[in-house]
DNA sequence: ATAAACTCCGTACTATAGAACGGAGTCAAT
DNA sequence: ATTGACTCCGTTCTATAGTACGGAGTTTAT
């Protein structure tokens, strides 16, 4: 039951308690994770992963498990997802596979109506540098013009 | 010199003094304008519009100019342009037209930065959401899987 | 004259994802 | 034993674009 406390006493006997087993210091994990210690801290704050508990004496230790929860979490950013969604995306796990697909789903057409928005924004200000290259002379700035009009 | 003021006491005289001429309220200003009144407030304190002297009776007096601010920084913002760049682009005005197609030009790299970024994550999410739809009923989820690996 | 509506003004709060700070505690090594 | 490095913890700050609030003053309408 309490074999990991006699686990960290050994190790204690033996040299430096942090030195994995059990788990890192946070800025360990931190840079195992790839991210910065107070990414760690807010993570936890959120909710994201589990603090580990503090031990009576020493630094909290943080398991092989937290820091694959902190790259899920970085992966599911890469994919467009927010904090929230990729905690939720961790807690759907590999069995409901459905819900996680309507969320995918979501976070796609989310992903390209911005697409839209941007190709619009895209397209207009395409259109304004032209005219702005091909103006004549004496004329006014035609994109501060436009910005003007109406 | 001061016939704005004679004005205002002519009005005073007629009718409410807040029925334009030298200006509206903030809240008609708000309503031309098509924002919030706070969001006049907002712009006011970040610069981007001055705030009209407070008479020493009654209430500050929006000149139509001003709401022509407010309608140039929301069509800015269409365009992609931050609050700060709109008012960057309300000083160049129609004469520094190189300034100003300079600061378009870069947004336009901005904006088709992000919609490279987008792509990726719009291709990323696709074939996720293909493999969810083409799985077999007892394998794990493929877009949990994706996101735990590596 | 009094109530409803409007303005003024500063401050605080929203969302998102952290970064930075400061002081106290703890650890490792010389 | 003391220095340097690290941790802990709460709080504050960053950026962006507003929104909301609360109390006091002003104007308008009845």
């Amino acid at each position: 039951m309490f074999d990991w406390l006699l686990d960290q006493k050994v190790q204690n006997s033996i040299g430096s308690c942090y030195m994995k087993k059990n788990g890192t210091t946070i800025s360990k994990a931190a840079q195992r994770a790839g991210v910065g210690i107070e990414t760690i801290r807010y993570y936890q704050r959120l909710g994201l992963i589990e603090e580990p508990g503090k031990p009576v004496e020493g630094y909290r230790l943080y398991p092989e498990h937290t820091i694959d929860q902190i790259r899920f979490i970085k992966r599911a950013q890469t994919l467009g997802f927010t904090l929230k969604e990729a905690k939720v995306l961790g807690e759907l796990g590999e069995e409901k596979c459905l819900e996680t697909r309507d969320l995918a789903g979501l976070k796609l057409e989310l992903v390209q109506s911005k697409i839209r928005d941007l190709k619009f924004i895209e397209h207009n200000l395409n259109d304004l540098i032209q005219h702005c290259d091909t103006r004549r002379k004496d004329e006014a700035c035609p994109i501060y013009y436009s910005i003007s009009k109406q």
